[in-house]
DNA sequence: TCGTTCACGC
DNA sequence: GACGTACGTGAACGAA
């Protein structure tokens, strides 16, 4: 889908975004490049241990009677034969095409010190072949030149590459530590800075559905809807949903119903979860399994049967003018064979029900952040500031601040993001925050810290 | 060269 | 009542 603009507001959003990110682009990026070429010997001495383990088990000694010289722990083909076809292991994944599949998921299922190695060593390979070794690649005289493309995908948002800078690793701290710690800023004085929409998607999608329910959740700071469904799903009073259990529902139930999921699918996840979340009960502790047994869920089956329930009071009693809109949203697109997005782009060809819903939310949201971004780029140019936006990431942006800037910068971010915006487009109904990082001078993206 | 599988981000 | 998680980039394997 190319971009399709319907006015001269949302074709002039793409050719001044075009500029800014341009001028971002030929900026670039600072990595430490001595520090990549130590850690690329450092995860080659990792990744050889990690083959040594796996070498010790009897399933890998299997693995090389079948396969001979032909052997290879990279190959998932090999590995889903040696797993399920010779030792006997039962697939917990259906199958497409082909073999079984061997991913993270099956893997961790199985659970056997093998297994656990195979992880390892696929966990130290990515960081390596995918992220070090793009990064001393691409880098010239120290320096990283990310393109920002905004003609590639499908539903308007931005994409990445050479390198991508959009999918460093950051929830797992190990990798994302080895990684981040790489990019720094571009002089010993300079601080790098993050700059987040929260709940970017959600405020979007509220400006499309309206659902005041939705809207009394954004504009109400005591009002938590994750962790009131935390309460729901895992039958908890609001003392009980700690941090682990609000951010498993967070992801397992409320966006994964946002993106178009349902109880079959959430449901066993949200069980799975389960078994690793302790439940802080005052004086005891046990597993959140435990707890929903001892309730009356005692098996995947009864517990996904009680999510269906959830589920149905989620969009029938607590958000029905949202669950209306995506039907109404739907019907249209499959009467007129296109919808257009509140910032003035045209969607259309085949699309299927979740497509057509999430697209307008997920492309609205990044033009959010596009024009803050055009905005903000403007203005530390234009009024001479050495601080620069280096980078974006769908909803943040990345910035290399200048000594003595910092606050400036992050006073007009903050006007620009979140009240100027809202002049711009009269069709933003709820109020949009942001959140902020910062590193101390000279320090890399791994050390950065909440600032406010 | 290309489709598939896997894994990282939002 | 049935249906069904969105969007990317990139590495490696393995068949063509």
């Amino acid at each position: 889908m190319k971009p399709l603009p319907l006015n001269l507001d949302a074709y002039q959003l793409m050719h001044d975004g075009t500029l800014a990110l341009a001028d971002i682009e030929a900026a670039g990026i600072r990595v430490d490049v001595e520090y990549l070429k130590r850690s690329m010997g450092k995860l080659t001495e990792q990744l050889d241990e990690a083959e040594r383990v796996i070498w010790k088990t009897g399933e890998a000694r299997e693995w090389k009677s079948l396969y001979k010289k032909k052997t290879n722990t990279d190959s998932t083909t090999q590995l889903s034969a040696v797993l399920f076809k010779r030792l006997g292991y039962k697939p917990t994944k259906a199958t497409r095409k082909g073999n079984a599949a061997v991913d993270d998921e099956v893997l961790r299922k199985i659970g056997t010190p093998f297994t656990t190695a195979i992880l390892a060593k696929r966990k130290l390979t990515k960081v390596r072949d995918t992220y070090l070794t793009g990064l001393l690649r691409e880098q010239v005289d120290g320096v990283i030149h990310p393109s920002f493309n905004l003609h590639l995908v499908q539903t308007y948002r931005s994409s990445s590459d050479g390198p991508n800078f959009q999918n460093v690793p950051v929830r797992d701290p190990e990798q994302g530590g080895v990684i981040r710690q790489a990019i720094i800023p571009h002089t010993p004085q300079d601080q790098l800075c993050e700059i987040d929409y929260s709940g970017a998607e959600v405020r979007v999608a509220a400006c499309y559905h309206k659902d005041p329910a939705m809207i009394t959740y954004i504009e109400d700071p005591t009002k938590d809807l994750h962790r009131d469904m935390a309460c729901e799903c895992y039958l908890l009073k609001q003392e009980q949903v700690t941090k682990p259990i609000r951010h498993a529902v967070k992801g397992g139930f409320v966006f994964a119903e946002f993106y178009g999921s349902y109880y079959e699918n959430v449901g066993p996840s949200l069980w799975a979860a389960a078994n690793d979340l302790p439940l802080g009960l005052n004086d005891n502790l046990m597993p959140l399994r435990d707890w929903l047994i001892r309730r009356g869920l005692r098996t995947e089956n009864q517990f996904t049967d009680h999510i269906a329930a959830v589920e149905t009071r989620f969009w029938d009693d607590r958000f029905p003018i949202y669950a209306k809109w995506k039907k109404q949203w739907h019907k249209a697109y499959l009467a007129r064979g296109y919808f257009d997005t509140l910032t003035g782009f045209r969607c259309q060809g085949p699309m299927r029900r979740n497509e057509c819903i999430n697209y307008p939310v997920q492309g609205s949201a990044f033009h959010c952040l596009l024009w803050s971004l055009i905005q903000l780029h403007r203005w530390l140019t234009a009024n001479e500031m050495n601080s620069t936006i280096i980078g974006q990431i769908h909803d943040s942006l990345i910035l290399n601040l200048a000594p003595g800037e910092a606050t400036a910068v992050l006073t007009k971010a903050r006007k620009i993001m979140c009240h100027d915006i809202r002049r711009h487009w009269p069709w933003i109904i709820v109020p949009l925050d942001i959140e902020a990082e910062i590193a101390p001078p000279g320090k890399s993206w791994n050390d950065m810290e909440s600032i406010k």
